[in-house]
DNA sequence: GCCCGTGCTAAGCGCCCGCTCACCCTTGCC
DNA sequence: GGCAAGGGTGAGCGGGCGCTTAGCACGGGC
């Protein structure tokens, strides 16, 4: 199995790079908040709760309530990057890359299923600040794939008529990974990455997609 | 081109069966305020304010702010519904009911993507019973594109090993639309149909997929 | 031993939420 | 004209929201 997020930086500690500690807390308390029930029906009353403290050690560690879905969002959105870019920049034929590349990403969508959620669904929650350094990585992320396609097209590996178009719908495909996905379903997520790669080889026309 | 939804139920008024007309306004007033931020993030006050009315009025013709979602919720999906079993119940080869379907059911999440958007991402803001209701209409859309892709499958038109999985990534491309789908954007609702249609026949392994 | 900064809590402020209630216009029937 | 019924309003209730503030426990420096 190829492995494009387990060299993409310290998947080890998801949130390591959060401290103090009673701030990780905090922040995973409401990635789990947030995925569960929303930005906007999460109260910071619950947050805490469920971080073990009280309503005022919230903001101590951030300005606001939106601080924290925007931290959330920034750090989700690097590592959802860092994973596309490891596997653009392997080593391979273009069809490798688009595989490992969605693999990759699918499997993270679905193992951090709550983490992706809040990143995928909630920037509409976000003011509009936040919102324009967001779209800013969002639209990285989508060079990232379209980049691979386009080397495949080159090569001639690929057959695609309307590369954004296609570069759309393969990172939508991916995304909406996080809204369906369910722990104790009956796929695992390498099994749901496995499947997905195949099915994205078989949009662009690749020449060794698998069949029955 | 072809035309499931234009012949499926009546387009011509999308929520002609509310009444009385005071009702309606109010749950189009609804699908808007919570399309553009979210259920949890609307208030009362709002939706009968963009119905002109007082907030009072919205308690003469729905119990509570929930009834309206579960109104809009229900009503959304028997369309969605209605169209799939419209394109499933076609004639033609699976491969033309299978672009017929996934053409108009993207048109319809284009097209009505404030509609879409509430249908498809507010479930959860349902309590336990109506979020059952719905969640069963669901299987029935599931269970209608499933049908076409095991037809083809058998009459040898395509080629897929695992038909659930596939399934649900097709129903999981065409439900996305809603979420990134812009009406200023570059694509009209029939290029993405169009785009997605030749997408989907690939990912199923139809002959007759369009290439360069 | 005393001080002070840090991390936290208990209490609560001001606001706005979903929703209700007492009352008021029309409209149609006699 | 009298009157009941239904669609509508203004005011406001109880409560929970995001966030603040005053003060407490405690460890390290001198």
């Amino acid at each position: 199995m190829s492995t494009a997020e387990e060299t993409a930086g310290g998947d080890t500690q998801p949130w390591g790079e959060v401290t103090p500690d009673a701030a990780r807390r905090l922040l995973l308390a409401a990635v789990e908040a947030f995925a569960e029930r929303g930005y906007h029906a999460t109260t910071t009353r619950d947050i805490a709760g469920r971080a073990g403290m009280s309503p005022a050690a919230l903001y101590i560690h951030y300005k606001t309530k939106e601080e924290l879905l925007h931290r959330i969002s920034r750090i989700g959105h690097e590592k959802a990057l860092d994973i596309l870019r490891t596997a653009s920049r392997g080593e391979g034929t273009a069809t490798e890359r688009l595989a490992d590349a969605v693999s990759s990403f699918v499997r993270w969508h679905a193992r951090g299923r709550t983490t992706a959620r809040v990143v995928q669904y909630e920037l509409d929650s976000l003011g509009p600040d936040a919102r324009a350094e967001i779209v800013g990585l969002r639209r990285q992320v989508d060079a990232e794939v379209r980049g691979i396609i386009e080397d495949g097209v080159r090569s001639g590996e690929f057959d695609v008529p309307d590369v954004p178009g296609t570069t759309l719908a393969v990172l939508s495909l991916c995304i909406d990974v996080a809204r369906w996905f369910n722990v104790d379903g009956p796929r695992t997520p390498e099994e749901v990455g496995a499947l997905y790669a195949d099915l994205v080889l078989r949009m662009v026309g690749a020449k060794n997609a698998r069949s029955a």
